[in-house]
DNA sequence: CAGAAAAGAGACAGATCTGTCTACATGCTT
DNA sequence: AAGCATGTAGACAGATCTGTCTCTTTTCTG
């Protein structure tokens, strides 16, 4: 079993899964791609290929769809990360190898930020839960790993290294790969540097 | 003449501007408080309390009031910047004060993250150019105060405080300004740490 | 096989959105 | 005084958006 990042784009086109997957993953493309305003129900019906009553049917609004979008993304989205970082023999190799992993997502086609920083900048106000709980599950996952790193001050590593990842993601959303690769590497190196 | 953050906010209620003023204004509030798609045209005219046709003789489409807004959000939050650092005797100073200054922009009431990340995320394919141009400005900006201040890699500095810029909007923005001081500050220890 | 659940196809309502248009008032300039 | 730019007020068009509803067909299950 081995997850990509083709996983974490989804899968093709699905001709003959339920009304509910193929609806989910059509959303699940074009609101990552497009965004969740600019995406409407009757496109996500037309490109799904089914009936608005089978839509409504599963997801009793949009708001729906987008909380279920966010949940799927959320979760393939840490999935392709420890898929991804599976090979680190320990913990501190495993927070060694982010920044690489990073670079892979920023430089995969279609690549447009982080769902959750493009969902809750959308939102204004109100933003969707799941942008703020997918930071904290990722910042929890990373202190976990300072933790059995050894670092002194676990919680302080992984609020440094965050910061960084959602200065990288920024930045290769809006300059490219390249102008966020380098400075992502060195920032992780001065954090990893001080911490035992 | 003094600028603060309230002049970054924009002026209050404007009884007796001109329409185009009144116009730009009522948007430069909304659109960045509710974003871009979320506020409609005939809000702002609402808002503004100016006849349709006077909104469409100023601005003759929507985008063009978009690229208006962002103009003016660029000139006065770089205003703001250099005014609010001004004290600083020179450019060493000048960056080791920047994420004070950034600090209190995220406790700002009705602070929303950045404008132009904002933009970019929304606007999905096709940002507005501004949103790019914006940040390669400021880049531009860190970079110069970097080979003032004598760093012998001023693009790599500048690159560096950028993206622990970028990711403490990010992180102010989403889980309010505490959980970015710290690690801002950090970071750009670190980082002014290397360099001369 | 019979009934129920799910799905397809599409009309429809009501709201909203961008943008155009007409009609009229005000003030400035020549 | 005449002309013109600017402003107000609001109807209107055409598109789009979310969500409801009806009718028929397919598919699953008891």
């Amino acid at each position: 079993m081995f997850t990509t990042l083709d996983d974490l784009a989804g899968p093709g086109p699905l001709p003959d899964q339920d009304a509910r997957t193929r609806v989910l993953e059509c959303a699940y493309r074009l609101f990552y791609r497009h965004g969740l305003r600019a995406t409407g129900i009757d496109r996500i019906i037309a490109e799904s290929g089914v009936a608005k009553a089978s839509f409504y049917r599963h997801f009793p609004t949009k708001q729906a769809l987008v909380d279920a979008y966010l949940d799927l993304r959320h979760v393939r989205w840490m999935r392709w990360l420890e898929s991804r970082l599976s090979a680190a023999p320990d913990a501190r190799a495993w927070l060694a190898a982010l920044p690489d992993a990073l670079d892979e997502w920023f430089r995969a086609p279609g690549f447009r930020g982080c769902a959750f920083i493009n969902g809750h900048a959308e939102a204004g106000t109100d933003a969707p839960a799941m942008t703020v709980t997918h930071k904290r599950e990722l910042a929890a996952r990373i202190e976990c790993a300072c933790r059995e790193a050894g670092c002194v001050r676990p919680d302080e590593v992984a609020a440094d290294l965050l910061l960084a990842i959602e200065g990288a993601i920024v930045r290769a959303q809006m300059e490219g790969a390249d102008a966020a690769r380098a400075p992502l590497m060195r920032a992780f190196a001065r954090v990893l540097a001080e911490t035992a």
